[in-house]
DNA sequence: TCATTTTATGTTATAATATTACATTACGGA
DNA sequence: TCCGTAATGTAATATTATAACATAAAATGA
């Protein structure tokens, strides 16, 4: 009951997140050195901080964690690594948030598809193909030529919709 | 050939802006009147200004406009107009521009859904009604109630493609 | 190995976007 | 006309992001 968030789209409330952290940081790892990519500390650590909750992180809450733990850091240092990260598909940014989530599947070709907790939070990447096809499909339909598709989902979670029935 | 821009989804390069600026601010007047909503001057104001283009506009430059037109103004006034705006759907945000673009079609709920070209940076709206019901659904699937969607797409739209052809 | 080039990070300053808090004015209903 | 509410004015400040330039660290290639 650890892993296989993504099959379930949205994170479960209880789980053992150390594991999340460290296989994002695995992942990353790999498709680092797969890629000829330099992970360096600096990049590590942010994209830890980021996955330290399943909840988007704002930039000057990385800058302040990374403060914490005692790195004299900057804005630029902060959004340098972000722009890594999100490059190369380690992080995602929340448009309608200004801020960040980790994504734990860097190889896949994937528009981000983020459903959004008003209640907890947390954020879940739903990632279906039918979806950015169909809007592919309609876009061309339009004579439009698609790049890139944001697609952010506000609403609420099965386990927080469970607690306010409670 | 001037207006219809709804149907075609994205705005021609060529029409006689002029009419779509007359009929967003009418459309709006009327649904003002029909909803009791006070039209105030500023809104009015800050209405037509978001028209002046099919393009988003920041709030700032909205700010440096009203006060082109000898308005005084201050960041608040600019926020606060465009809440309402926003709220009564006769503007839409574009959060992943930090910018906003008129509707014109207030009445009808609807998600926006935005094609924005890279190029000659105009956006449309796409507002179609399978897209948001597959999204609605497969959220829906992974126990998500969905309240909002956002879906801001990228790309070229086909004028601007035509010309890099050329 | 060492010089060269490129990439990453440090540092300062500032730009761009957005909100809080409180004062004042205008409007709408009793 | 008075009162309560909604809208706007105003000043200060919070939040998010980038520009410009200096330094350091790593990769490349003789």
């Amino acid at each position: 009951m650890t892993k296989s968030i993504s099959a379930n789209a949205f994170p479960a409330h209880e789980h053992d997140h150390t594991v999340c952290i460290a296989d994002a940081l695995d992942s990353a790892e790999q498709h680092c050195v797969a890629h000829q990519l330099r992970f360096t500390p600096l990049r590590r650590q942010v994209l830890e901080i980021v996955w330290s909750r399943h909840a988007p992180i704002g930039a000057y809450e990385i800058l302040d964690e990374l403060r914490n733990e005692s790195r004299a850091a900057a804005p630029p240092t902060v959004y340098r690594a972000l722009e890594f990260l999100v490059d190369h598909g380690f992080v995602h940014k929340i448009e309608s948030l200004n801020a960040f989530v980790g994504c734990d599947r860097p190889d896949s070709e994937h528009v981000g598809q983020f459903l959004i907790c008003g209640s907890c939070h947390q954020v879940g990447e739903l990632d279906d193909p039918e979806i950015a096809k169909l809007i592919a499909k309609k876009a061309k339909t339009a004579g439009f030529d698609v790049s890139h598709q944001t697609i952010e989902v506000r609403g609420v979670c099965s386990t927080c919709a469970g607690e306010n029935h409670a």
